[in-house]
DNA sequence: CGAATTTTCAGGGTTTCGCCCGATGGTCAG
DNA sequence: CTGACCATCGGGCGAAACCCTGAAAATTCG
């Protein structure tokens, strides 16, 4: 019996996800939360077989939700369930621990494909990417040359785009206010940007945020 | 019995929103399709006294599948289904003959109170706008219909969101830079903004720039 | 382990933003 | 003519953004 945890901030795709699962046998819905701190919490209770995550979700998003879940629970795996078909996106959550990407699209058919996939322990990306590049894509990713924030650094560049002030991410990520006008100076000046406006630009350009 | 179409390109909306609906006593689920094109057609065809529309579908999007079965079908209700939470989607739907808009993040309080709503062909709205407002907007888009900001605040507006200050723009433009404030102030008071970062994503959202 | 990177935080400064208040002309419709 | 918008400008003020320097934990990784 695989046993499944679901995190989505919607309501009816939970309950779409759900009917969908509960008609497999051997697979069993656990629990159902509606962001990624509630995720991660569920997660180390439950202590499920499987999490399935949406990328965009209030609170905490789908990678820290991840790296959090991945960390506390090694032999948890997690499936990214996401809107957009996007290789940055891929690549940052699978560098967190993430062995499964499902795009929104694509769940009818590959949904319960992935999931017996990920119970058994084995990679499964839908979309763009084959799973065949998935070492290439990792490679790539240890060796350099990727976007050059760090993930807090665009953790708090989101936040920004999102119309946050420096005080409300403060508050928000619970660091000090001097943290993130550090994370976001540095941010800023890596990408040779030197106000808010541009730096929601940037954020949207790389699908940092959406519009 | 209320007979409903639900039009929405991902499958596991689909069966979230079915498995709801069916719980009702009531309420019938006549038919499922992925895109505008396909629920034109399915109206057309089965004549359902309720129609869910995603907003965001490929082929048609859900404000030419409500105009085109709203024109074919004059008894028939339509409930725009929506992810984001945006003023101008509610005025675009609504003028196009849309009676209902709810909010995926809505869904699970509201669906069942929205379908009610239009089986007794009463307009339902969720998010920011309420129901009280609904005339009022319509009016307003009746009379003028265009977007609310001034040539002037326009201007400012793009060059804002290319990553100008208020100090170059007042250059850019031969005035002074109180001008300047005033015309961003004014525009972002009209907007219900409260800041550089929303107004980006709004002058992006409404081409006003290039991202 | 040790080095490199990331994350955390601080002091102290200038500039800009965001939001009140007010005002003067110009244009255009009723 | 008389409001109505619109565009232009100003004073003032607190908050926020922006920019520099420095530095100590914590993490990651070879």
């Amino acid at each position: 019996m695989t046993r499944i945890l679901i995190a989505d901030d919607h309501h009816v795709v939970r309950t779409g996800l759900r009917a969908v699962l509960e008609a497999q046998p051997g697979l069993e819905v656990v629990g159902e939360v509606g962001n990624g701190e509630e995720a991660v919490e569920a997660a180390v209770r439950l202590k499920p077989d499987l999490v399935i995550l949406d990328y965009a979700m209030p609170v905490h998003n789908g990678v820290e939700a991840t790296r959090e879940i991945r960390k506390q629970l090694p032999r948890t795996e997690v499936l990214i369930f996401t809107l957009h078909d996007s290789q940055e996106v891929i690549e940052d959550v699978l560098s967190v621990g993430a062995r499964g990407y499902l795009l929104k699209s694509d769940a009818n058919d590959h949904l319960i494909a992935a999931v017996r996939a990920l119970a058994r322990h084995e990679a499964y990306i839908s979309g763009r990417v084959s799973a065949e590049l998935l070492d290439t894509l990792l490679d790539r990713r240890r060796q350099g040359k990727q976007d050059p924030l760090t993930p807090r650094e665009r953790r708090v560049v989101q936040l920004i785009a999102e119309g946050r002030s420096n005080r409300d991410v403060c508050g928000q990520l619970g660091v000090s206010l001097k943290t993130v006008e550090t994370h976001r100076a540095a941010a800023m000046r890596k990408l040779g940007l030197h106000n808010t406006a541009d730096l929601v630009r940037y954020a949207i350009k790389n699908r940092i945020v959406e519009v």
